[in-house]
This record gives C-alpha cells, structure tokens and sequence, in this order.
RNA sequence: CGGGGAGUCGCACAGUCCGGUAGUGCACGAGCUUUGGGUGCUCGUCGUCGCGGGUUCAAAUCCCGCCUCCCCGACCA
C-alpha cells in the first residue's frame, strides 16, 4: 500500500485535476466548463503529500483522510467551525435520508423550531442550564452602523442593544418544550413525536473536523408521552434505530448502554447511547437518546388530561445524531491510502476508468465504459465513468481511491477482447484485482456491494472484539488501557459511584463509556476500591 | 481557558537567529510526449509573507498587541 512507497515519488506525482460525473453528452457545457471551476479547488485541496499513517499520528492521519478525500476544512474565518464540502455533505446526505427513513417508519414527524432562544428559557430548567451555560453563544444586538472616523478605514459598529439576548440553540429541549405546552391539551395529543433536522451551535474549547466543531448539523427528536413507561420505550426504540443505522448503514458495530450520572445529558432522568470503536481504540459516542422524565414538562408547563380527568405533566424524551457519525465512519474504516467508505454511504460506489492507447481504442473502450455504466444506473448504483483525458490511469486511481469509492472498474482492450473488466475492491489490496463479465456487470457489482458492506463490518467488530477485554484488578487496568499503541475497551467492575469513577478518570484518562445493555449481571468487586458490583461497565479513552 | 507547536502562492516547506528586489518541490496554464497504479520534457502564471500597530532609509525577518490552526490537559455530540 502506499504507506511502502517512497515519499518522494507520491509528492511528485501528485496530481487531480477535476471531477466530472457522467458521460460527456450528460455533462454538456455545465459543470465548470470555461470558468475557473470548483473542480480547480478539488485539484488543489487534493494536490501532492502521502497522508500521514496511522500509525505514525492517527490526529494528523485523521485530517489528511478529510482533506485528501475532500470532504471538509477548517472554516479559518470562523473559529471552531468547519466548512463541509460536496464530497463530505454528500455522505451526510446519505445519513440523514437513512435516518429519516426510519425516524418516518417509527411514526416521527419532522418540524423546525427557531435557530434563537430566549435566554430566559435556558434557566427554566436547573440541571440544564448547569451543562450548557458555558457553551452558549448569545446575541445581544441587532443592526451595525458604517462608522467612518477621519484618517481611518471605514468600520462597522454594533447598533441596537436586545431587551433580552437570544441563545443560539445548543439544543432544543427549552425552545421545544415551550410549544409543545401550547400543543398540548390532552392524552389525545399524545404520543407527540417530532423531530427537527437543524444546526446547533456550542461553544467548544477544543474542536475536531466533524467530531466535535462549534457548529454543527444534527437531528434531534423530541417527544412527549403519557407515561413513564412509554417514554422509556421510545428511548429505547430510538437507541435501536440508531444502533442499527450505525451497524447496518455505517458497518460500524456498536455498544448500547446506559451512561453514567455523570455522562448523563444536562437535565434528564437518565442517557443511553450507542459506543462505537475507532481504529486507535478510542470511544466515540456516537448517538445519544435520552428520558428526560418530566423535568422539561414542569419547567415548561406541558400538562395534558389523562383519561380519567386529571392534570399531569407530560414525560418527555429526546435523542440525536450528528454529523459526527461522518468522523466516527472516517476513524471506522479508512486506511493509510485514504477514505474508505461503505456502498450503502458512499456517494459515489463505482468509477469506471478506461484504458487505452490511441483514439480508435479510445472510442471502443470508453463505449463499453459507458454500456457498463449504464448497466450499473439501472442496477440501482451511483457510478462515474472517469474519461477525463488530461489524467492517466493511474492517477484516476488514486483519485477515486482516496476518495473512498467502494470499487474501481477498469475497460481496457484487453477487456474488451475477453469481455470482461477489472475490479478493485477500495477494502481489499488493490494489487487483488478480481476479472468480472462485461454482461450482466450491474447485477455482479451489486452484490460484491453486499459483500463489501458486510466485510467492512466484520473487519471492524473483529477488531473491536479483539480489544474488548474483561480486566479484574487496578494493575491490569492501566495495563490493558493501551496495547500496540492503541486503546482497549476494558469490561470491569465498578462500585457505582461517582468518586471512584473521577479517581480511575485522573489515574488513567478514562472514563466509563457505557454500562451495557447486553450480558448479564455478574457479581463482582470494583477494580478501584473492591466494593461490590452487580455488573461490568466499559471503560475506555474518548473522543 | 492553562501548557506546547505553527501560520510565507492551492498544498508541503526553506528563508527569520544576523533587516537589504520573496524562493524550492508539487499543483495550475500552454505545447509536445505518454496512457493496464501518481508519464516525461520545455516555457509560463499565481504572494498585500495570519491581522493591526511600532522601530528603521529599508521589516517575512526586530518590538508590542491580537487572531486562527494543530497537539496535550480541563469541557463536550
């Protein structure tokens, strides 16, 4: 893999020149024809440089996939923010329209509330104030005036101070739970089940591309229950969707559980999540879903009358994904050669690249290409016939290659003579080219999709399993917490409170991912303090 | 926000100590050449050296202030 190639000879061969999707007769004079085009920056963010490996620095291989597969940068204007591009929104495109899909399917309906948030809201409710308060970005102004003072540049000033600032919305629970008072009158209003697609914005310290930046995109879901026990449901409903979406969409195996108090999100009864392994070992959660009692009824008088007449307060629940799922499938599968991406994802699952030695050959292999193109379209697949003529094979290759697409399909003479192409798998060595029949392409590649996800998700629950250890003593605990230079999950006991779970934090860095829903209990004593312990929890370094 | 590193063309970097016309490789443009994993050659284009002040005849370089990014902490989806 590339990772064996001279530096050297990767740096001076670099080299992308434009991304053009569909046949020439598609793309006409449109895309980026006679102008300095977007497919000029694409060229650039992707010029020269090996990406460094994993194993060399995993934060810095981590942006180099992002970069080289251009999918994002950082937003340099905008401090903590990122600006995602085609290729990255693309693959959240996917997401949300798989998660739609089954948020639709589970009886949700999608609404939007408002971006600003009385600031008045936040304190309504005291846990939640507590988590978000610091976060919190505030307007307290409208208006800006040219200011022009002798000998100066022209400036803007700030007009008009705000009776009372608006929060950007770090979530939505208060803004929510203030219409949901006015929609609700009675258990026949209820279940309400609603969930917003929106920005969020939190004021972070330390921001990461896609894992963890000021502003970010997500879905939030937000309901409202008659009972205790049906909001529970819905939580783990919830849990459930997402847990499979991140297995069966983003081949990325998963833990459920439930966090602890102190992982609990600001102002609910209790979280659980969805834990998933990176590469270096490390937890990311990736998907939270939260009951979050009637805390939020009562500070935002959301009652309902139940059947028998009486006044309650509505139990609420709320859960959310975002665009984090995009670094968690980054730190999933890629490799030292780039982004690899799963078919059911990938925006683009199949490029075509053409081989050939002068005009006549040319004009047989690219017809061919394009017969198997559009043999692919009416399979079902997203596929590019790469025919640009100003780059080589090769570099058509590496091109695709970093940009995660799940297989490459190479046309040449050759092909042609035997009927058949060349396929490279982007999750195998590309050096393992596997010859397919020209007939019936659409229908082969299809499959070899189904192969690919279902690989890519055995490859990383292989993985995972493998450095997911039960550890019974403190000594064993540090011990396992790193091996080969990467992290471990460690199963141990834990005697449930949050003292001993700040200690084992400041002797090791981690902290408890998730108590597992799966397994049973297990009697046993705390690898801290030998206290007993009904069941083990996960520990693990997060991002 | 604390500690460390860094900002020079689209990318990667040299130049900064010791002030004196802003460089290299790749990318980009033109031409020829080449095409089953980054073709080769020739000629060319692109920079207010992160921003704002100051010192100086002269600032990428020295001084002050600020901003951004990366890494390690604390915080977090």
């Amino acid at each position: 893999m590339h990772a064996d190639r001279p530096r050297e000879i990767l740096n001076c061969h670099a080299g992308i020149a434009q991304v053009l999707v569909g046949t020439p007769r598609e793309r006409g004079g449109g895309f980026g024809a006679g102008r300095p085009s977007y497919a000029t920056s694409v060229a650039r963010a992707m010029s020269n440089d090996a990406i460094t490996t994993r194993s060399q620095d995993f934060a810095k291989w981590y942006q180099d996939v992002i970069r080289r597969g251009d999918l994002a940068e950082p937003a340099e204007v905008v401090r903590g923010c990122m600006v995602i591009k085609p290729h990255g929104y693309a693959i959240w495109e996917k997401i949300q329209q798989e998660l739609d899909r089954r948020f639709k399917a589970t009886g949700h309906k999608n609404a939007y509330f408002p971006l600003l948030i009385p600031m008045s809201f936040l304190a309504k409710e005291a846990a939640h104030v507590e988590g978000f308060a610091m976060e919190c970005a505030v307007v307290t102004h409208t208006g800006l005036r040219a200011v022009q003072r002798e000998g100066e540049k022209a400036s803007l000033e700030i007009k008009n101070p705000l009776e009372e600032p608006y929060v950007i919305r770090p979530t939505s629970e208060t803004i929510i739970g203030h219409y949901f008072s006015k929609w609700i009158q009675s258990h026949r209003d209820l279940p309400l089940l609603i969930n917003q697609w929106a920005n969020v914005m939190r004021w972070e310290m330390r921001t990461r591309m896609f894992l963890r930046t000021s502003e970010f995109l997500w879905q939030e879901g937000h309901t409202a229950h008659a009972t205790h026990d049906e909001a529970l449901e819905e939580v783990h409903r919830m849990l459930g969707v997402y847990a499979d979406f991140a297995e069966s969409v983003m081949a990325m195996p998963v833990i459920r559980g439930q966090k602890t108090e102190t992982e609990r999100f600001a102002g609910a009864l209790s979280t659980f999540a969805i834990e998933a392994m990176m590469q270096d070992g490390k937890a990311l959660q990736a998907g939270t879903s939260h009951d979050l009692g009637q805390n939020f009824g009562k500070a935002f008088d959301v009652k309902f009358q139940n059947r028998s007449g009486d006044i309650e307060y509505v139990w609420q629940t709320s859960w959310g994904a975002s665009t984090r799922l995009v670094g968690g499938l980054i730190m999933t599968h890629s490799d030292d050669a780039g982004l690899v991406l799963p078919p059911a994802l990938a925006p683009i699952q199949v490029a075509i690249i053409p081989i050939f030695r002068n005009d006549a050959e040319r004009s047989k292999v690219v017809e061919a290409g394009d017969r198997a193109r559009r043999e692919c379209v009416d399979a079902g697949l997203s596929v590019v016939l790469d025919d640009r003529d100003e780059l080589r094979p090769g570099a058509k290759h590496f091109e695709w290659e970093q940009k995660g697409v799940p297989v490459r399909v190479e046309i040449g003479p050759r092909d042609i003579e035997s009927g058949t192409c060349v396929v490279k798998r982007r999750d195998k060595d590309p050096k393992a080219k596997t010859s397919v029949p020209l007939a019936g392409v659409g229908a082969s590649l299809t499959l070899l999709m189904g192969q690919i996800q279902t690989s890519l998700f055995e490859r990383a629950k292989a993985f995972r399993d493998q450095r997911l250890v039960r550890v019974d003593t403190y000594d064993d605990f540090k011990q396992a917490l790193e091996v080969d230079g990467k992290g471990q999950f460690l199963l141990a006991h834990w005697d449930g409170t949050p003292e001993t779970e700040q200690k084992i934090k400041e002797g090791t860095k981690a902290t408890i991912r998730c108590i597992p829903l799966e397994g049973e209990d297990e009697p046993g004593r705390c690898v801290l303090t030998g206290r007993p312990s009904q069941r083990r929890v996960i520990f693990a370094q997060a991002y």
